[in-house]
DNA sequence: AGACTAATAT
DNA sequence: CATATTAGTC
C-alpha cells in the first residue's frame, strides 16, 4: 500500500505516514470530448495512481464539479470540446471552486496557450500527453494550495499545503481543510463516507477536543480586583506581568492574559493622566478611557443581563459563555459611560421644557445643582418625567456623608413661584448647605403618579461607612459604580483640579405639584449617554448590589438604556431601606443611620484625609478601611496607583472628593408628602 | 530562552 | 471594545 509510495520518501509531501502517499490517489478530473483521448487520458492517470474521473463532456464534468465540489483535486481537460469550451470550463472552475486545471491541446498554437493560462490554467499540455507529464501533475494541487494559504496567511507553510493536499480534501475554494489538523488527513480519509461534505466544514471539529481552545477571559471584578492589587502592591513601575501573575495567584490565568489587561490598564492610565483635571472634562467624555474602563471592570455586571457568572475568584477565571455572561447591547455599555458623563453637562438647560428664562437663570446660577432635562426621553417608560440631578464634589471634602434634607415646610421642595402657575413641569429647589455651595434640583414631572424613586449614592470609597448603610452603599445603579470605576482608574488626576469649596452636591426632591407618578430622574447618575433611565416605574431600581465588583448573582434586567437590577440577595435589605426611608422622609429626615455626621459636616474622615504621604491604604483611617467593602478597597488602591503616576511624591494637593451619583428613591407616599431625601455621599479619596 | 510590550488580529 | 496573538526587543 502506501508504502510502495515512498518515492518520495519523506519528501515535501509529507512526512507524516499518511500523507506521504500523497499524489497517490489524487482525485483528478478528466474530460475530452475524443473518445480515444479520453481513454488513453485515463488509462495514463491510472497509471500514475490517481483517482480518475473520467467523461467526455463538458457540461457533465461541470455539473460533477458542482455537485461534488470537495470531490475533485484538479482537472485535466481539453480545450476544443462542444457546448462548453475548455477555457469556459476553466473559466467556471476557476471562478466557482478554484481547482487547478489543466488545459490540453493538440495545438501549440502561442495564443491558445496564452489564452489558457490568462484564464487561470495552471498548464498547458501538448498532446499526447506524455506520461511522465502527467506524473508531476500533482505540483499543481500543492501550488494551488500553497497559493491560497498564502492569501490568508503570509506565511505559508509547505508542510502544512502538503499535508492538506494529502488529505484529499483538496477542497476547492473553500474548503478549510487547511487547518490545524494536519493529522486529521488520516483520520479522514478512512472516513469513506464521501458525501459530499461541503467543503468547508470539518475544520475544526476532527480534532481532539482537548484541541479546543479556551475560552475568552472576561476580567470580570474579583479578577479585576486582584490585579489591582497585585499592581499595587508592586507599584506601577514595577508591575510586570509575570509578577503580576504571581500575585494575583489564580488558576488558569496566563501571563500573556495578565499583560493584555496591563496593557490596557496602562492605557488607561495614561489617557487619565493626560486628560485635563478638570472634572468636568472627567466625566463628560464618553469616549472617555475612564469610563471604558469602568465598563470593564466589574461594573460591567450592570449590563448583563442574567446573572453574571464568575467562577470562583480566587481560582479560574471568569471565561466569557454564552448565556452566562452575556453583555447587553453595546450601546449600554456606552451609556453607562454616559452617565457619568452627564455631569459635564451642568451646565445649561437643555429640556425643551425648560423653556423658561427664569429657569434658565436660575439653573445658571446654580453651577453644582442640577438641572432637570426633561426631553430625556427614556426610551424605556412611558412615563415621562425626568429630573435630572446633577451632583459634584469637592474638593476638602475627607469623607462621605449621606444627608437627608427636608425640603420645603409642607411640601419639602423650594417651588419657585415662576413655577407654581405652570403645569407641573419643573420644580426646583436649592439649598444651601453649609458652607458649601448651594444646589438646586429641578425636577420635572408630568406624568402620573408614581412610585418610587430613590436617591441614594454609591458607596464612596472612603465614605463608606457606617455600617447600617452597608447595605445601602451597595445598593447602587449601575451609573455609581460606573463613577466609581471611573475615579478608580482615574481619578486622581481628574479630580484634582477641584476647589476646594466647591461642594457637590445631589439632591433629590419632589414635589407635590407635580404629578408624583411620572417624576423622572436624570442624574447624572441615571443618564445613559442622552437618555436618562427612568428610575420611576414601580419596580423602583435597585440595584445589584454587589459592592461593585461584586460577584454577586443579580438578575438585572436592563430595559434598553434602563437599568433595572434586582438582586435577590440584596434585594431584602434595600426593600427594607426603603421603607426606611420612606418612613423617615415623611419626617424631617434625619440623617438617622447615616454616615453622616450629625452636624452634617464632612469633616469625618478629615483627617485621613490629610495625610498625605505614605501608602495610601495606610493614609486613610483605619478604622475606615477596615470597613470598606472590597470595591471601596479596590478603589482605594486604584487610586493609590493613579497617585502614583501622577505624583510620585505623594498626592495632589486636593483631595478629591468624588461625589457618585444619587439615587432616589421614592414611593408614591413620599411624593405626595413632598418629602425629599436626599443622600449625600462625598467620596473622598486622599489627598493630601 | 524567556519576558516585555507595542502592534495587530479576532 | 475587550481580549488574544504576534512580533520585535531586551
Amino acid at each position: 500500500m502506501a508504502e510502495n509510495q515512498k518515492g518520495g520518501g519523506s519528501s515535501s509531501l509529507g512526512d507524516e505516514n499518511g500523507r506521504d502517499r500523497f499524489p497517490v490517489g489524487m482525485r483528478v478530473l478528466a474530460v475530452d470530448d475524443d473518445r480515444t483521448c479520453i481513454k488513453v487520458l485515463e488509462n495514463m492517470l491510472r497509471s500514475c495512481q490517481y483517482h480518475v474521473t473520467a467523461t467526455t463532456s463538458s457540461i457533465k464534468a461541470l455539473e460533477m464539479l458542482r455537485q461534488n465540489r470537495n470531490k475533485f483535486d484538479l482537472v485535466i481537460s481539453d480545450v476544443k470540446m462542444p457546448d462548453i469550451d475548455g477555457f469556459k470550463l476553466l473559466e467556471l472552475v476557476g471562478l466557482e471552486m478554484d481547482l487547478p486545471v489543466i488545459m490540453l491541446s493538440g495545438h501549440r498554437d502561442k495564443e491558445l496557450v496564452m489564452k489558457g493560462v490568462l484564464h487561470g490554467a495552471c498548464d498547458y499540455l501538448l498532446k499526447p500527453v506524455r506520461i511522465e507529464e502527467l506524473q508531476n501533475i500533482w505540483q499543481h494541487v500543492v501550488r494551488k494550495k500553497i497559493d491560497r494559504k498564502d492569501q490568508n496567511k503570509a506565511a505559508a507553510n509547505v508542510e502544512e499545503a502538503s499535508n492538506m493536499v494529502g488529505e484529499g480534501s483538496q477542497g476547492t475554494a473553500s474548503e478549510n481543510n487547511s487547518d490545524p489538523n494536519v493529522k486529521a488527513g488520516q483520520k479522514r480519509k478512512e472516513q469513506s463516507e464521501e458525501e459530499e461534505e461541503d467543503d468547508e466544514e470539518n475544520e475544526g471539529e476532527d480534532e481532539e477536543p482537548s484541541t479546543q481552545k479556551k475560552p475568552r477571559l472576561v476580567w470580570d471584578a474579583e479578577l479585576h480586583r486582584k490585579f489591582i492589587d497585585a499592581v499595587n502592591q508592586l507599584s506601577l513601575e514595577n508591575a510586570v506581568p509575570k509578577k503580576i501573575l504571581d500575585l494575583m495567584n489564580v488558576e488558569g490565568l496566563t501571563r500573556e492574559n495578565v499583560a493584555s489587561h496591563l496593557q490596557k490598564f496602562r492605557l488607561g492610565l495614561r489617557k487619565a493622566t493626560q486628560q485635563g483635571n478638570s472634572v468636568a472634562a472627567a466625566m463628560s467624555g464618553i469616549s472617555d478611557p475612564y469610563l471604558q474602563m469602568g465598563s470593564i471592570d466589574g461594573y460591567r455586571d450592570f449590563r448583563t443581563s442574567s446573572g453574571s457568572r464568575r467562577i470562583s475568584s480566587t481560582t479560574l477565571p471568569s471565561y466569557a459563555s454564552g448565556g452566562i455572561y452575556c453583555g447587553l447591547n453595546p450601546t449600554t455599555g456606552s451609556s453607562m459611560g454616559g452617565i457619568s458623563s452627564s455631569l459635564a453637562q451642568w451646565q445649561p438647560v437643555q429640556s425643551q421644557n425648560m423653556m423658561n428664562s427664569s429657569v434658565n437663570n436660575l439653573v445658571r446660577n446654580f453651577p453644582l445643582s442640577m438641572l432637570a432635562a426633561n426631553q430625556s426621553s427614556s426610551l424605556l417608560h412611558s412615563t415621562p418625567t425626568s429630573v435630572e440631578l446633577n451632583q459634584l464634589q469637592q474638593s476638602n471634602c475627607t469623607t462621605g456623608f449621606r444627608q437627608s434634607i427636608p425640603i420645603d415646610n409642607s411640601t419639602g421642595f423650594s417651588v419657585p413661584s415662576v413655577f407654581t402657575d405652570r403645569k407641573p413641569t419643573i420644580v426646583t429647589a436649592n439649598y444651601p448647605l453649609s458652607g458649601l455651595s448651594s444646589n438646586h434640583l429641578l425636577l420635572q414631572g408630568n406624568s402620573p403618579p408614581t412610585h418610587n424613586l430613590g436617591a441614594f449614592r454609591n458607596p464612596s470609597s472612603l465614605g463608606a461607612a457606617p455600617a447600617n448603610t452597608e447595605t445601602f452603599n451597595t445598593g447602587i445603579s449601575g451609573s455609581s459604580n460606573v463613577l466609581e470605576y471611573t475615579e478608580r482608574w482615574q481619578s486622581a488626576a481628574q479630580l484634582s483640579n477641584f476647589p476646594n469649596n466647591s461642594l457637590p452636591l445631589n439632591e433629590a426632591l419632589n414635589s407635590n405639584q407635580l404629578p408624583p407618578n411620572s417624576l423622572r430622574f436624570s442624574s447624572s447618575a441615571s443618564h445613559i449617554g442622552n437618555s436618562p433611565v427612568d428610575f420611576s416605574s414601580t419596580s423602583a431600581i435597585h440595584v445589584p448590589l454587589e459592592d461593585a465588583m461584586g460577584e454577586r448573582q443579580c438578575q438585572d434586567g436592563l430595559l434598553g438604556n434602563i437599568l433595572q437590577a434586582s438582586c435577590s440577595t440584596q434585594r431584602q435589605s434595600w426593600e427594607d431601606h426603603k421603607q426606611h426611608y420612606s418612613e423617615n422622609m415623611s419626617n424631617t429626615f434625619n440623617p438617622s443611620s447615616s454616615l453622616i455626621s450629625p452636624n452634617g459636616d464632612t469633616s469625618y474622615l478629615g483627617q485621613s484625609s490629610n495625610q498625605n504621604n505614605a501608602d495610601c491604604s495606610e493614609r486613610v483611617d483605619a478604622s475606615l478601611v477596615g470597613q470598606m467593602n472590597e470595591a471601596e478597597r479596590m478603589k482605594l488602591n486604584e487610586a493609590c496607583i493613579f497617585q502614583q503616576m501622577n505624583s510620585p511624591e505623594g498626592f495632589s494637593q486636593n483631595t478629591f472628593g468624588f461625589l457618585d451619583d444619587i439615587i432616589i428613591e421614592m414611593n408614591k407616599q413620599i411624593l405626595y408628602s413632598a418629602g425629599v431625601s436626599v443622600f449625600l455621599k462625598f467620596d473622598c479619596s486622599f489627598g493630601k
